[in-house]
DNA sequence: CTCGACTCCTGCTGGC
DNA sequence: TGCCAGCAGGAGTCGA
C-alpha cells in the first residue's frame, strides 16, 4: 500500500502523539507477520520513552530511549492509527475507506490489529495489517542503517543528494525497463507503483523504456517530476485508495490528483490536439498495473 | 550479476 | 442473490 508519502505521512502523525511520550504499554498479539517477530518486540516498548522518528524509503524508525529503534514497514495494507482514550468513538473503515455507522464501543477486538502501544498520556496506537506483509524489528541505535533491511536502499529521493548525477547512476546501464528500475528499492527508495506511473508521465517517458536509455534530457525531466509528485503527495496526506489512512485517522487526498494511475481508457489531461488519444492505458510489467499515454509518453 | 515469475496473505469488486 | 476469478499501494526468493 503506502509508498513514500504516505509513510511520511504516517510518521508525522505518530510523531505528532508519541514524541516525548513514555509507552505505558505494549502487546503483542501475534508473534509474527510474515515472518517471525523479534523476542522480547512487546518487554522493550514497555516503559520506554519515545525520543523521536526519521523514515528511510517506505520504512519508520521511532527512536526508544536507551538503545533500540523499533523499525516498521507498513506492506501493502499496514495502518498505523492513533487514538486517545477521551477522543469520541472513531467509525469503523467499510469499503472505499467509507466510514461505517458502527459504535466504537464494545466491539470485538480487530482480528488484523497485531501490535497495541498504549502511552501514559492516553493515547492508543494501533498497528493493523491484514494481509501482514508488513515487518517490525529491533534495530540497535547505533548502526539503525546497517541493519538487513535498510543497508541495501538507494538514496532518498528528495534529498539534496539525489541529484541528476545519482539519478542517472541508478539507471544507467540497466537492460531492464525504467518502471521496474525506479521500483527497485535498491536504485532509488521509497517510490512504488503509484508515484512511478505519476512520475513517468509528468516527465513523459515511457514506462516500456529501457532504463539505460533514460541518463541525459529523458533523466533532467524525469528527477524534477520525481521530486514534485512525492512532494505534492505528502503535501496532500498522501494517496488514500483502500487501505491508507493517517494516523490520525483523516484520508489522503493526493488520489483526487492522479493524472494516470487508476485511470485506464480515460483521456489524460491536455493530451495534445489534433490526433486522438486513444486515452491511458494500463499494462502488466513485473507483475504489477502500470499506467501511462501511448501517445504523450516516449 | 540480472531478470521475470512466483510467493506470502486477506479482502473487496465486478462479471457471470 | 451467490460464487469466484482477478486485483490490490510491497518485497523476498528462486531459477534461468
Amino acid at each position: 500500500m503506502p509508498e513514500l508519502p504516505e509513510v511520511e505521512t504516517v510518521m508525522r502523525g505518530l510523531a505528532a502523539v508519541l514524541e516525548g511520550q513514555v509507552i505505558a504499554r505494549a502487546e503483542l498479539r501475534r508473534p509474527d507477520l510474515r515472518r517471525p517477530l523479534p523476542r522480547g518486540l512487546a518487554a522493550a516498548l514497555t516503559g520506554a520513552r519515545v525520543e523521536g522518528f526519521r523514515r528511510r524509503g517506505k520504512y519508520i524508525l521511532m527512536r526508544l530511549e536507551g538503545r533500540e529503534s523499533l523499525l516498521i514497514h507498513l506492506g501493502m495494507s499496514g495502518r498505523m492509527v492513533a487514538r486517545h482514550r477521551d477522543a469520541a468513538p472513531v467509525p469503523r473503515l467499510g469499503p472505499q475507506g467509507a466510514a461505517s455507522d458502527a459504535r466504537g464501543h464494545n466491539q470485538p477486538p480487530d482480528r488484523h490489529e497485531h501490535l497495541v502501544l498504549e502511552t501514559e498520556s492516553g493515547w492508543r496506537i494501533g498497528f493493523l495489517d491484514p494481509r501482514r506483509f508488513g515487518q517490525l524489528d529491533l534495530v540497535p541505535r547505533a548502526a539503525e542503517d546497517a541493519h538487513p533491511l535498510l543497508a541495501g536502499l538507494g538514496p532518498e529521493p528528495l534529498s539534496e543528494a539525489f541529484d541528476l548525477a545519482a539519478l542517472e547512476a541508478a539507471l544507467r546501464g540497466r537492460r531492464t525497463p525504467v518502471k521496474a528500475a525506479l521500483m527497485d528499492q535498491r536504485r532509488v527508495a521509497g517510490l512504488g507503483n503509484i508515484y512511478v506511473s505519476e512520475a513517468l508521465f509528468r516527465a513523459r517517458i515511457s514506462p516500456r523504456r529501457l532504463s539505460a536509455t533514460i541518463p541525459g534530457a529523458r533523466a533532467a525531466r524525469l528527477l524534477p517530476a520525481i521530486k514534485a509528485v512525492l512532494r505534492e503527495a505528502i503535501a496532500a496526506g498522501g494517496s488514500s485508495l483502500r487501505d491508507y489512512v493517517r494516523a490520525d485517522g483523516e484520508l489522503g487526498v493526493f488520489q483526487e490528483r492522479f493524472a494516470v494511475y487508476g485511470r485506464a481508457g480515460q483521456r489524460c489531461a491536455d493530451c495534445p490536439g489534433g490526433r486522438a488519444c486513444g486515452g491511458i492505458a494500463r499494462l502488466v510489467q513485473s507483475g504489477r498495473s502500470t499506467f501511462y499515454c501511448p501517445l504523450k509518453q516516449r
